[in-house]
DNA sequence: TTAAATACCATACATTTGTATGGTAAACAT
DNA sequence: ATGTTTACCATACAAATGTATGGTATTTAA
């Protein structure tokens, strides 16, 4: 039976799973070290034994970077989604995080992309369905007909896109919804990235 | 523009992107030496550099397993699917990958669960159509209500698990299609695994 | 009160790791 | 014919890495 982590070992074990999810490798006791602002290795190597003691991770001895998770059903890692956003009508989109979901270790996501969560049905036809989590890559051009995300009057926004001579396009696979149209020096109006895939948890739907 | 990799070359990019989805982290020089009977790591060191060179890949100097996959758009490696599994009506499963799916680098596999492209339409009630990815999980013990794969009859299906006194029920979400029910003692079926997520690409969604 | 765990420090050491340099042989291109 | 790329080899080295050992101070548990 794992006891509990102290806060120090929680704060590790939290940096574990991030530079894993970020980097998409475990750290070394340097790199450990370097962000707890610690002058020697010997400190981390102190407290990895004491989290592995307790069951949260495993050492893979004399190997680099061998640190390996073993969190409770070793499937899962907890990623921040960053915002809700409307596959229908436009939700607001919050500063911070909102939720926090476990998206699988098949998941190390890419630095710089990023999760939402989709409320509304205006994407039905395309299959995304409220509570399915999008992954958004901020970095890549929109070709027309990709669904993108987008941030229209402080409310984000999932849906085609189509650009026009002067206009873009916003439509909803959802025959209900109307397409919006914006034109493009609209100020209040941004791309967030392209919708690169959909990851949905089966957790839920256990009964 | 990146001319083409020889033989060698690709069976070693090919080595980096199965280390990296398997073991969660690129491999050290050594390691891939090794793995291709090299008696020193100036080879793969070679390698890697016309690897690079060609565009294929980026090394972070001087760190440990520092090698980036700089793939098409980043955001994809190839995975094998494993085989396809009915949602509707069982079909046959393949021995061997029958396709690749490019899953995003969000995706490192856990070691012990794979994927299945799912086909027919048995689940769409469950949000999950033709085309889509399942990951499958064979490690974890299937609770009633769960989606599970397996296999019946030397074919697979993707369904509901319902555990009866001395039966199992599957069930499709589909009312079209009608609960399969299994004797537990009936030979060949085989519980494959619990479904724990559905991913899907975007990228023959674009127009 | 005594022992154990926690949270740091410092130093030391064998391996591992990335890298540099140089050599040999074959295939291919100009 | 000559140069370039490819595909290996060997050796060497500084830096990074995991690990071991020992020390100090504080907190927590018996």
């Amino acid at each position: 039976m794992p006891r509990e982590l102290t806060e120090i070992q929680k704060k590790i074990l939290e940096f574990l799973i991030n530079h894993k999810a970020d980097r998409g490798m475990p750290p070394t006791l340097a790199e450990i070290a370097k962000h707890f602002g610690y002058r020697n290795r010997a400190t981390v190597q102190q407290h990895l034994g004491a989290i592995e003691k307790k069951g949260f991770i495993k050492k893979n001895p004399k190997l680099s970077r061998g640190i390996e998770l073993t969190l409770e059903d070793k499937f899962f890692i907890p990623r921040p989604v960053l915002g809700e956003v409307a596959a229908g009508n436009p939700l607001t989109i919050y500063p911070d995080a909102v939720d926090t979901i476990d998206l699988p270790t098949i998941a190390h996501m890419p630095k710089d992309s990023f999760l939402l969560k989709v409320k509304g049905d205006s994407l039905k036809d395309a299959y995304i369905f409220s509570g399915d989590i999008v992954i958004v890559n901020p970095n890549l051009e929109p070709k027309n007909g990709q669904i993108v995300a987008a941030i229209l009057d402080d409310a984000a926004v999932v849906k085609r896109f189509y650009k026009k001579k002067n206009e873009i396009e916003l439509v909803s696979e959802n025959p209900e919804y109307k397409p919006i149209v914006i034109d493009k020096k609209y100020p209040s109006f941004k791309l967030v990235g392209i919708v690169v895939g959909v990851y949905r948890s089966m957790e839920k739907k256990a009964g």
